[in-house]
DNA sequence: TAGTGGTCTAGACCACGGT
DNA sequence: CCGTGGTCTAGACCACTAG
């Protein structure tokens, strides 16, 4: 799949612990045994665990070694690359629109780059659930350049950074985000089953790529009732 | 300062930054002139890119180099350790309550481990605002063990964290948070001058330490419509 | 004292951007 | 082609935890 070694070790991990062969606060194999079992160095381990660390899967301690931890019950949307990866099962996504090619909105979440702007845009628009219940209204813009024949396109398991990554080979490299609490709006507020004027989380996200000229635009609309928004940092 | 060498060229290269002798859309020194520069090897020299990275102070790009981004006008309060970090210049501080002894409250952000729970706590509330308009409500609790004389004692740059850092040599070494959108009930309305009612984001924290049995726990009630709360995530 | 994670060195090869 | 950042190796020393 991917050709990076830290990856690799990553995802072993972390599909390890998810089956829960790893469970709830044991610790992993030290790092040294990580570099006898997969024949790596120290370096390549540490990059692997260091990723866990960032998505909250596991916790480290000096002089003790690597624990998985509890995942909490919110969606831990800004750490990662999307809403399948933060939530896992139990997703259910309905397009209210699908891709389109149209003209750039004017309140872009933050200002694209004239390159960007020299095409025009897709648009999508969807809302996301855990179960039957709705906690998500995402809108997202991002140039039409050299993402041809995007509009007749399936997305695969509805993930459209898989899209992205298994037919035009790009990745998203990374993300900054802005959060502002609000009053729902009518919209959001039927589609997320919320009386209008309910508080409500907006997320604007600009995702960066591995294609230097394409970013996503991308406004979310949260319910935090029952799924609040997650993140973690270290150091 | 610190005696780590990587923490040493990072707060170097941030305040050459925030100097704006490394200005807004400059490149930095390639690494390799880094390492050259300060005779360190590229894993440090990396690692000390990774921070500002990770802060927000910089982007990277394959084949080109490390570019000064432009800091937007948002509280970084996820991806760092505290308010006068996030915001910088210009901030006022009013507290609330000084720092007390008192029991455990029923509802902590996060469930706190028995070892902390075994002795009182210490509480205390600030008001942050940037210029004269307040914006952040801050609750705090963690444990009193090993902290004696927390009650009396003055904290320099009105900076927890720096105080933990100077006076116990304490480190905070990472958080974990979630965000609600809630409404603002009536203290929080009339400290943050909005009206009952309005939206208020609320970020539940824990933040862990190099000491392992402390953790504090923080609730933050912010008003998000001038300063929105920004977040950044690589890889 | 043995084992763990944290830091650091010295060097290599690769992928990407621009000339 | 060269210089950039991205990955990886092999090995060292340190700080912390626990028996």
């Amino acid at each position: 799949m991917t050709k990076v070694r830290y990856r690799q070790i990553y995802n072993i991990l972390k599909s390890r612990i998810q089956q829960g062969i790893y469970a709830n606060g044991d610790y992993l194999p030290s790092e040294n045994e990580i570099c006898k079992t997969y024949k790596i160095t120290r370096t390549t381990a540490r990059k692997a665990l260091d990723e866990l660390l960032k998505e909250g899967f596991i916790e480290k301690q000096q002089g003790k070694g690597s624990r998985v931890k509890e995942r909490r019950k919110s969606l831990g949307l800004l750490t990662v690359k999307g809403f399948s990866e933060a939530v896992g099962e139990n997703v259910k996504t309905i397009f209210l629109q699908k891709p389109q090619l149209r003209t750039w909105p004017v309140n872009l979440p933050f200002p694209a780059g004239n390159k960007e702007l020299e095409n025009e845009c897709y648009y999508f628009e969807r809302l996301r659930c855990v179960g039957e219940l709705p906690v998500m209204l995402e809108y997202n813009w991002f140039s039409a350049k050299d993402l041809d024949g995007f509009i007749d396109l399936e997305f695969t398991d509805n993930s459209f950074f898989k899209t992205l990554s298994q037919k035009y080979l790009i990745e998203v490299t990374g993300s900054e985000q802005e959060l502002r609490a609000l009053y729902a709006d009518e919209k959001s507020a039927y589609l997320l089953k919320l009386d209008q004027g309910s508080p409500i989380l907006q997320i604007s996200i600009k995702f960066s790529t591995s294609s230097p000229n394409l970013n996503i635009y991308s406004y979310l609309y949260c319910n935090t009732k029952k799924y609040p928004i997650g993140n973690i940092y270290n150091h």
